[in-house]
DNA sequence: CACACTTTGTGAAAGCCTTCACAAGCGCGT
DNA sequence: ACGCGCTTGTGAAGGCTTTCACAAAGTGTG
């Protein structure tokens, strides 16, 4: 039954990434007074098929009903519940340039039940100062934020070279959950989960099938 | 030969999301000096299996020597020529707030090709003030961008609430490729690319990893 | 030149994920 | 109470992606 994709409570990993997309159509359904949805429209407000949709709800157990669909605030506490988000997660966010002071401004983290509980920076000149009502920090205290705080969530914004580095102090503190904003592969213990945005990867992406319209394009002029 | 998951020159979806960490990696070991690699440590240094990175490479032909390796500058020409890296790609960011100043402020995109040539924002206020050297523009000027400086790339940074108005803005004007920072489905005709790039979905998938630990921790103390 | 050694390129196999298709189940109207 | 229509939950099928395993093809050495 569980195989090598499978998540420890045998959910697949494709569909745990999904299942905040489906919370968040949920959300907004709910917000605009809606108590029940079908897997269709929901599925079509998540951008994803209906199968699928079902598929990935079918792992979390049977909340719908036959020919009504699903009741908007059950499908919220069970899908919260299977990711983990009814307790807060504490996240500090290591490196506070441009990117860093972005993130910790952004309001939309609370919403969901994360938490900034720190800020920290490996440069004396930052530490200190005062961001988005929270002082800056020195790398040393990451140890002390674990144990005192139940920090669980870390995220990398410093330069790709300090990228390995501070993640090594994360997982040396404790931290089991990294996402890191540097472009970098991290090196991690085993148990250690980190998962990557990369900007330039994306644009390169986007590069990638604009160049190959253009082409598809001029071929067709050429062949018309 | 082709499929429905494959990209128009035969290159599966998959492999392309692969190839820019391929590129970082070549373009560190070219740096260093390096003039030749296997697939061995390459792939290491990307994060992937060697078989996977050879298959991967086999779609773009067969550039490397059997019984030495790839040659570090020829394969960074012959990713950089699939990915369409070769030509620069003129980029655009809509919503100039937190998130959008960082953005405009970064200086990675430049490295490979990207050049952010406009920044513009719906807000009257904000429309004139100066950025990162560029002067923000009204969304007015999209149309004239695509076709004086071949806009081919946008990002929106806006709100959730305007990131469709503004994605219908980008596709009218011409732009096929959309990099969406808000977190909303966009809903584009055949032929737009756009990829998502949300963090709160990040942090939800990170959330599950760290409640799934510990579950599994508490019951390990439990069984023991 | 032959041979040993290394590493690529690639069919074939295995494993995942998505889609299909439909039986089962529920509500509602009569 | 019963049948009709609708929607879920889920085996089975199909398609992609990854891994395996090895022949092919280089290099270098004696
Ligand atoms: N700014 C963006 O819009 C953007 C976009 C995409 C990716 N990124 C990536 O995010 C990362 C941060 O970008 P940025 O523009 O904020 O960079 P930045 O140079 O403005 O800030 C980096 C911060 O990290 C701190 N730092 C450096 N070494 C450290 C260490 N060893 N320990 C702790 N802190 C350390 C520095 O003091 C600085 O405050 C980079 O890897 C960049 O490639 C940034
Ligand atoms: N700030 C972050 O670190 C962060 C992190 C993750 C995701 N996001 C997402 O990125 C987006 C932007 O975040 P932010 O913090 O920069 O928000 P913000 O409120 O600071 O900025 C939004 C900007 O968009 C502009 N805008 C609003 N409506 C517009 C319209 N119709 N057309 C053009 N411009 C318009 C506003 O004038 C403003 O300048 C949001 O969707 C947010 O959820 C932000």
């Amino acid at each position: 039954m569980s195989s090598l994709h499978d998540t420890p409570r045998g959910i697949p990993e494709v569909t745990v990434a999904r299942l905040p997309g489906y919370l968040r159509a949920l959300t907004t359904l709910a917000d605009a007074g809606q108590e029940s949805v079908s897997s269709e429209s929901l599925a079509a407000t998540s951008g994803v098929s209906p199968s699928m949709l079902r598929k990935d709800l079918s792992h979390l157990g049977s909340y719908g009903v036959r020919g009504v669909g699903y009741e908007t605030s059950r499908l919220i506490a069970e899908i919260s519940a299977a990711l983990g988000l009814t307790r807060d997660w504490p996240v500090a966010i290591v490196g506070m340039g441009n990117l860093g002071r972005a993130l910790a401004a952004y309001q939309g983290f609370a919403v969901r039940g994360f938490q900034v509980i720190a800020l920290l920076d490996g440069d004396a000149e930052v530490v200190g100062t005062r961001i988005a009502g929270l002082d800056v920090q020195p790398m040393a205290d990451l140890p002390a934020l674990v144990t005192r705080s139940g920090l669980a969530i870390g995220v990398i914004a410093t330069p790709p070279s300090a990228a390995q580095q501070c993640c090594d102090a994360l997982v040396a503190a404790g931290v089991r959950s990294i996402l890191n904003f540097a472009p970098t592969v991290l090196a991690v213990p085993p148990g250690v989960i980190v998962r990557k945005v990369d900007l330039a990867t994306e644009l390169q992406i986007l590069a990638f099938h604009s160049h190959a319209q253009a082409h598809a394009a001029h071929a067709e002029v050429k062949g018309a």
